[in-house]
DNA sequence: ACCTGAACACCGTTCAAGT
DNA sequence: ACCTGAACACCGTTCAAGT
């Protein structure tokens, strides 16, 4: 019992492009255009037709459904995340832009937080950069499985940072923000616990923005210094 | 121009039980049931409502609408985490339980893995976690701010890490796995990228279960080592 | 106070029919 | 070979009307 494997669509040719404006790269330009401008919830097959002046039918000529879709245009996420050339740069420079990269990569596209970890990323751009990372982890002295592991424990901090990082920016973005309010309704929620209620009184409430910067740098340096010890013992 | 805050059901009052089989408590019994079963797309207010014999919108008057009422179940998740009285063990043992227990629950509750980090988490059982948390890290040694950032980076590092976790088992799940086939499609998909064909020569995808479990200690070992590390300097 | 059903405004996807 | 529209089987939510 074979069972088909698991499927993608990068693993299979996409249709050719015939007349001008209808093709599988077409669509996912408008996808993402979509994307951009609507969010995950603004992308649906009927909305992306009449972008296209077409059925919505019509785009299932080209691409098998939405799922196929949206991991085509997810894709593009990866386009922007870099890795210093790890033969020129300190592993932990090129790591650590790595992860900012990363990070700002999921910012500018607030849509990828609900697919990232959740749809597999066989793309070209997300191929590219999981080879570059890998290469980085056996530069630094890593050895067989334990590059993947490096690798993993990285994205799995980046990711897990920043998804939540962008359901608040996504939560806060229609109410015009109070720092005050915020904190009294977090205190309400939280008042059995003494030991919450400390941290509320701390600026966290007031620049959230530079507050999560300074958390992600906390636990990024913590992440790397944890894989450098691995190497030296 | 206050506008209103962030709003969580957690904030509001409940709707007291009057009628026997009918209550917020009910419905979200009812709605874990059908998660439990069906997963996250199982889950609709209609069949919510026949599930408890009612119109689906007689639902409306217990719980303001969907994203309310999966808030309200989220927290279930985080009921059996566990954090170990780090007076009694060391901060090192009682995170990396923590950790453990974090992931089981995730992987029990394959659902939830569209949930965290997206939805807040101001539940009784999510607080208990985090207040929990918060007072281990301080018994570690951290101060002020740091304790959160500590918290962040070993959630982070623990969610990053399940979700995919999650999604990958849902994805494998309905055809049976095949090692060999999984293999040659990826490396189809990395043809040409030589370092990524490398590392699918590897042992990884004959026991896919025990190799996660690898990576997680992994990870989690080197988070730890640098939270570790965070404080003696 | 609580529950109902009809109705609104959407979805993704299939498929016979057209060119 | 490509595109269309109608149709199917769903959604979440509102709201006037019932008891």
């Amino acid at each position: 019992m074979t069972g088909k494997a698991f499927s993608s669509v990068w693993l299979r040719e996409p249709r050719k492009a015939t007349s001008p404006g209808r093709s599988r790269e077409e669509i996912v330009r408008a996808a993402l255009e979509l994307l951009n401008e609507e969010g995950l919830d603004g992308l649906s097959m009927r909305k992306l037709g009449a972008r296209l002046q077409s059925g919505a039918t019509s785009l299932y000529w080209y691409v098998a459904n939405k799922d196929e879709l949206l991991e085509l245009a997810y894709d593009e996420v990866w386009s922007d995340m870099v890795v210093p050339d790890p033969g020129r740069v300190s592993w932990r420079h090129s790591a650590s832009a790595l992860a900012h990269s990363m990070r700002q990569a999921i910012l500018r596209r607030p849509w990828a937080g609900n697919l990232i970890g959740r749809m597999p990323a066989l793309g070209p751009n997300a191929l590219r950069v999981a080879d570059q990372m890998r290469r980085m982890f056996k530069v630094a002295g890593f050895a067989g499985l334990e590059i993947d592991y490096a690798g993993s424990t990285l994205t799995a901090y980046v990711f897990g940072m920043t998804i939540p990082e962008v359901a608040w920016n996504a939560a806060t973005a229609d109410h015009s923000y109070d720092a005050d309010e915020m904190r009294a309704s977090v205190a309400k929620a939280a008042a059995q616990f003494p030991d919450m209620l400390e941290r509320i009184d701390m600026t966290s409430y007031d620049d959230p923005q530079a507050m999560r910067e300074m958390a992600f740098d906390f636990g990024l340096a913590s992440v790397l210094d944890g894989l450098e010890r691995r190497l030296v013992t």
